[in-house]
DNA sequence: TTTTTATTGCGATAATGTCGCATTTAATAA
DNA sequence: TTATTAAATGCGACATTATCGCAATAAAAA
């Protein structure tokens, strides 16, 4: 299954990209100047996901979020695979936290996915 | 707001205590023998998140589900009070781990809560 | 230009969780 | 025991998030 490049794709990419926080469907599509239907952002925000270009997160608040991934070409100063997130309760954002998440198991359990999500008051609000 | 003994609070609570894992709303619906409106279950568990008797852990699902908080009577053997879940995607439960989740933030950050689950397959399914 | 099929828009739908309101009932006072 | 008070419940409606099927569109290759 080939991709194509899309108007909707290019744009849900490029207000990502733009953002320094992670975003909600709805908060995408409110940035977005042409109109993209619901259905349709959703698709793109999976497929990026599937394609390793954007992270899901999902908050307390039980809605997911979107980030770009960042890439490992400098690694030192980018964020690493599994990071903490925060999400503001006062400014309604989530911003990838450059704090890795650790975690040894116990032998037997396989780790197919990390959802890390402090929620809180975030410096710049208190 | 003084609260009350009721058969609701009692049902949920002795599901809840017998299990081994968090449970879902609708999980705890099923296990309880007699009959109460889903509403009610909501703000039963609500009520007890509030008053500290149980913990609520939202999945990468978006579902929410709520386990007894360990009481720190017998400190060594409980679970430390930020503790990392598990969900398993093949038996569907979600358990706590005794492994307490470590993170230290720039101040000016207020943590309220903390939600931290790994997705995959537990140890039992693989 | 034609063909192929990935992508989109639209509508319907599922699922989770909350809320308002009248009624019930647990706990307290009389 | 009975009366009183307000916490708790049941019911229905509702909001929100996210997905899905299907016909129509359009990007990429032939």
């Amino acid at each position: 299954m080939k991709r194509r490049n899309t108007p909707a794709k290019e744009a849900v990419l490029s207000v990502l990209s733009a953002s320094a926080k992670a975003m909600s469907q709805d908060a995408i599509e409110q940035k977005i100047d042409i109109d993209i239907d619901r259905a349709t952002i959703y698709r793109v925000l999976n497929r990026f996901c599937e394609d390793g270009v954007l992270h899901r997160i999902v908050a307390e608040d039980g809605k997911q979020y979107f980030a770009v991934c960042m890439k490992c070409d400098d690694d030192r100063k980018k964020t690493p695979l599994h990071h903490f997130h925060f999400r503001c309760t006062q400014c309604e954002t989530i911003e990838c936290l450059p704090l890795p998440v650790h975690f040894s198991l116990q032998a037997g359990y396989q780790v197919e996915s990390v959802n890390c999500v402090l929620t809180g008051v975030c410096k710049d609000c208190s």
